[in-house]
DNA sequence: CGGACGATCTGATCCAGATCAATCGCCCGC
DNA sequence: GCGGGCGATTGATCTGGATCAGATCGTCCG
């Protein structure tokens, strides 16, 4: 599905809801793949669960938009402490924090089965001088990654466990749900503690915290199936 | 001083050194304000400690390239939630996460006496159009702000209260440092909650950590005045 | 100069989340 | 089908940082 009908665009911005939503970056309805590629060579990739997709180190080269599938991006430190930094689905740009720089600073991990296009950079630069529409996407999208990175962090500096828990559930649903999925019933793709680096928390406390919620009646959870029964909290 | 020799380019990645230095997003060595005012109407504008350079929900017309001064970022939620997400000084780009917005998600506040070039937006998109040079300039600088972002969510995500207290004074040395400040001896701007907010801490816990790496002889506090003695932790 | 407010510092106590430990169950390869 | 290993779960305990409470100090203002 989709194929050749994936789209670039920035400029949608997620509605917020309850304690302020951390919204994805790209959502669909730019400009297209195909028309692309009119410009720059374009190229399918794909990967299977648990291969990198680029690490730390490597030259460079391009940008990526998920077409399927679930990545996770995280950064590591000289001395080895490691920290997801976020989820990537379909639409979403991926190896932007890399642009200006020789070698990527970050790895980018495939969570199951993907295929993401593959954008030459700087190729992609100079197309942007061509398409004016293009160039205001790419700078929207980076925007959009900031303004989400920042959204986390104000979760992560004023949330207790169980409400980043909750946040990142319901980011997840509105992610889906902007998808076409269903944003009440979905598979988790990543571990707990993933999720836990990502929430700046442990597994343990991840599945506490999963465990009060369902304990609670607000959702059901079974391993990484997650049912979202009522949006609060 | 620097006058209109300000100047605009992301390229210069500072070095990293121990536990993840994050950095700064604008170094000085690109397009000068100068070249810029030719193809967009610069204008100065000058602030006074504690007034806004623009707060969220007004209009995003703008984007701010700081001459002189210091001021932070932070981001509000809908309940109250203020979440610090940096301070910037001399070179630093303001306002780029609101880049694809009608208005401000953020408030950017001044922490002492600052002076600022006014660049409009969108008018800048168009000229970057124009100098292929400027376009590349502003995309570096917004992936150096997102690296910049991950940088410190690595911090706060795996490095204990004193550790990101340590680490922030280093980030705070290195930058000074970049503008031909003294990297051991510096004034903060900020308050400790500031500092706090930034770092996911309480005021009271930056205070401990100040006084303990004091008492250990790595560094000499006297209120908002900083000496660093000795550069590790 | 005196007063007041805000920022900083310090102490005492509490608690959310980390840590340590053990069990269970799913998935995968043989 | 079976064995092994990783991921998830749960319990017990510990602790770093939050919270609460004052005291001190610096700055601005009348």
């Amino acid at each position: 599905m989709i194929a050749t009908s994936a789209t670039f665009s920035p400029a949608i911005e997620r509605a917020h809801s309850a304690p302020t939503m951390p919204v994805a970056n790209i959502a669909p309805g730019g400009i297209s793949i195909d028309e692309l590629s009119r410009y720059v060579s374009v190229t399918q990739r794909k990967l299977n669960g648990g291969q990198y997709l680029y690490r730390a180190g490597q030259a460079f080269q391009a940008l990526y938009l998920v077409q399927a599938g679930f990545l996770k991006n995280s950064v590591t430190s000289e001395d080895g402490r490691e920290q997801v930094t976020g989820f990537r689905m379909r639409g979403d740009l991926i190896g932007v924090e890399s642009i200006g720089m020789a070698t990527h600073t970050s790895d980018a991990i495939a969570l199951d089965s993907c295929v993401v296009w593959e954008l030459p950079y700087p190729a992609i630069l100079s197309a942007c001088a061509r398409i004016p529409e293009l160039q205001s996407q790419l700078t929207s999208a980076l925007a959009a990654e900031i303004r989400n990175d920042r959204a986390w962090m104000l979760a992560l500096g004023t949330l207790s466990a169980e409400q980043r828990v909750a946040t990142f559930l319901l980011d997840v649903a509105s992610r889906h749900e902007a998808l076409g999925f269903s944003a009440r019933h979905f598979v988790l793709r990543m571990s707990r503690a993933d999720i836990g680096s990502f929430l700046a928390l442990k597994h343990e406390t991840v599945t506490r915290a999963l465990t009060r919620m369902s304990a609670q009646g607000f959702i059901d959870v079974q391993l990484r199936e997650v049912r979202i029964l009522d949006g609060d909290a």
